[in-house]
DNA sequence: TCTTCTGTGCTCACCAC
DNA sequence: GTGGTGAGC
């Protein structure tokens, strides 16, 4: 997944000059300031970046629910076709092109599993009865929910770590803290430096024992004659005889390696998923390594072997390179590997793709300064479709379809908010389709409400449902072929405005305000027939329109003492006046937990002030304090020679827009 | 076993209009 | 708001 913006279109970056001189950094003398520096985020030269990718997810999570045992082979199937093919499977010389029945003939004793669905009237996906892609829409939501708790266990055991999800199966990790750590804890003698010194160069480091802590990449490439120069082939033979000796870095990566295979063996252990990981100096570096050797294993890549281990590579493979860019560049320099365009300079580069086209250049040798951030909202929107095996031919068939697609809204609302019960999607998005660009959607805002439930999405999607049938010529066939709905502008509700949690918890939902704006786009309310009882009101802002009714309990606001400040710190008192009567949650376990999670929010926030003054005050005044959010780790590490997000698109060269949005 | 290989069925994000 | 695309699992 990880749609993170297009590189090209972030901005200008600068070239620095230690970049020219030496790209990858890797003769790069680490000093004591190095070293001792907490803040050089993406430029530091010790900088360490995981990636954990499960071993075929699908089919290692179908494993662990039937409970086979791991050497057995096993396939996840979506309707005829092949998804996951767990390794026993693999060596029968079953992939994912295989047709299900195909890798039966391969293995006759191959295990089986469909991928759960739902149909109508489920409420939760299912593995139950036989499936038909008629009738059943498949539902991934198991595999997210496997994916977060192994996502929690990587934050269990690397508390303070920076985690970014970066896909259904991967995230990366921030290790550069916890490995410095370490380093200064296992070699002190580092720590104790006198000021005068702190630009010297650290003494030799020890050397590094790798067994046990993965596969190492070669720092010259493997014997492979094919590709190598006849007459320098000699020449290289003795290279690989004479390992350079380790560096600082090398062993940064080795403590580096010994974290992840410490998470990595608690996440087998503990839920039984086997992962590989790769170990490098930043993501896509990372990522590339962790494909080096996979199944239940990790890899490392120094940085004196980058150089090689991209050579070969095919460029178009890399994120972003594989559209119309890469196929341009291809066939401009007549390339196909990294190595190929090596020889190409910045300068040529840029000129011929725009200034921001640096990014390339970098992205060849190695160079990626992308943070590992932590996602503050787990997705923006969240959507469900099906494509139509038999096109719907009358309206009225819509309803089914549109309550199939909610039922799994619902559910995965209903467990996202479980973590974040703030959640709150703004607006639902119904689309229908004929064909490939054939098709409508129409949105409508969307109540925010405690229990969602199949009914009330379908009430709202029905009327939207309604106004695409509007848009049908009469007399011509309907023959939608893919239905879509979504939820979109998912935020979580401000704290400190009406406080949220509270109505989320209130047994009977808040009466939002209406704006005459609103008000008119909002007739969906007029039938939510199940829930005449303002379970369902349209709203802008969540400002109670009737603060009298409806009233959640909150009137014992949660409050704590600063050990840092003395103040007593406490939830907007505006809240309680707001609502002024219980309504029998009160002493439940659910309302004390919400309590609870409030004042755990309250303690962070105010943590996190702390924090931002602390950093104002290292920086100088520089960095901005009361943002609305939180102030993450991430945020503040970013230095000014990387701000290059949210440049306005005129910044943009002209000679890079023609491989984004062009119709062909 | 494995990166190549297909194609499906999805999910998510961004941008232009 | 609506439509379209790119990208990746
Ligand atoms: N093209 C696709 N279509 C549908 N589902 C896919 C596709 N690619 C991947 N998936 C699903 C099934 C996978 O188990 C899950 C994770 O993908 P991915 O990491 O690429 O492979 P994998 O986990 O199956 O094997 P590996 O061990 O090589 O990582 O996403």
């Amino acid at each position: 997944m990880d749609a993170e913006m297009h590189p090209l279109l972030k901005g200008k970056s600068k070239l620095l000059d230690t970049d020219s001189i030496d790209p990858t950094h890797q003769h790069e003398t680490i000093t004591y300031r190095h070293l001792l520096s907490q803040t050089l985020g993406s430029r530091d030269p010790l900088r360490v970046i995981a990636l954990c990718d499960s071993d075929a997810f699908y089919a290692a999570c179908e494993m662990v629910r039937l409970g086979t045992s791991p050497e057995l082979p096993l396939v996840v199937q979506q309707w005829d076709s092949l998804i996951a093919v767990n390794y026993p499977a693999r060596k029968f010389g079953i992939s994912r092109m295989d047709k299900a029945v195909d890798a039966k003939k391969k293995c006759p004793e191959l295990i089986c599993v469909h991928v759960p669905t739902y149909k109508e009237g489920d409420t939760e996906p299912g593995h139950w009865g036989p499936v038909d892609a008629r009738t059943h829409k498949t539902s991934l939501d198991t595999y997210r929910t496997e994916s977060g708790k192994i996502l929690n266990v990587f934050k269990e055991e690397l508390p303070g770590v920076e985690i970014e999800k970066a896909s259904i199966d991967e995230a990366f990790f921030d290790l550069t803290r916890p490995v410095r750590e370490a380093l200064l804890r296992r070699y002190p003698h580092l720590a104790s430096v006198s000021p005068k010194d702190m630009d010297t160069p650290l003494p030799p480091p020890p050397p590094i024992k790798w067994d046990e802590l993965g596969h190492l990449i070669p720092i010259e490439p493997e014997p492979t004659p094919a590709h190598e120069k006849e007459g320098e082939s000699s020449k290289l033979l003795e290279a690989v005889k004479e390992e350079p000796l380790p560096t600082w870095h090398d062993v940064a990566l080795s403590i580096g390696a010994e974290l992840m295979a410490g998470v990595r063996e608690k996440v087998r252990t503990k839920l039984g998923y086997t992962t590989s990981a790769g170990i490098a100096r930043n993501k896509f570096l990372a990522k590339l390594t962790a494909s080096y050797r996979k199944f239940n294993s990790q890899s490392i890549l120094r940085n004196a072997a980058i150089a090689n281990y991209l050579k070969p590579m095919p460029f178009q493979k890399i994120r972003f390179l594989g559209g119309k860019l890469g196929k341009a560049i291809a066939e401009e320099y007549d390339a196909s590997t990294v190595g190929d365009l090596l020889s190409v300079s910045v300068e040529e580069i840029q000129n011929r793709y725009g200034e921001s086209a640096l990014w390339v250049w970098e992205i060849l040798r190695g160079i990626d300064r992308s943070e590992v951030k932590a996602k503050t909202a787990l997705f923006k929107s969240m959507s469900a479709s099906k494509n139509l095996l038999k096109p719907l031919v009358k309206p009225a068939e819509g309803a089914h379809w549109i309550r199939i697609l909610a039922a799994d809204l619902v559910f995965r609302l209903k467990a996202a908010r479980a973590e974040q019960p703030t959640l709150w999607p703004k607006t639902l998005v119904l689309g229908a389709y004929k064909g490939f660009g054939n098709g409508h959607s129409k949105q409508a805002p969307f109540p925010f409400i405690k229990d969602v439930s199949v009914d009330i999405i379908a009430s709202v999607a029905d009327k939207l449902w309604k106004e695409l049938m509007g848009l049908e010529v009469e007399g011509s066939p309907l023959n939608i072929r893919h239905m879509h709905l979504s939820f979109t502008g998912v935020g979580t509700a401000e704290t400190g405005q009406g406080s949220i949690e509270c109505f989320l918890k209130s047994p009977l939902p808040i009466a939002p305000s209406v704006s005459t704006a609103s008000k008119r786009k909002l007739h969906a309310e007029e039938d939510l027939s199940a829930n005449e009882d303002d379970d369902v009101l349209p709203f802008t802002d969540g400002t109670p329109i009737n603060p009298g009714r409806n009233s959640p309990d909150c009137h014992t606001a949660p409050s704590f003492t600063c050990t840092r400040c003395g103040k007593t710190i406490n939830s907007e008192v505006n809240n309680s006046d707001a609502f002024n009567d219980a309504t029998g949650a009160t002493n439940t376990s659910e309302a004390r937990l919400d309590w609870n999670s409030k004042l755990d929010n309250l303690k962070r926030e105010h943590e996190d002030y702390h924090y931002a003054l602390d950093l104002t005050r290292r920086t100088n005044g520089t960095l901005k304090v009361g943002m609305p959010g939180p102030v993450s780790g991430s945020s503040s590490k970013k230095r000014k020679t990387e701000s290059r997000s949210r440049v306005s698109t005129k910044g943009k060269s002209p000679g890079i827009e023609r491989f984004f949005n062009t119709s062909k």
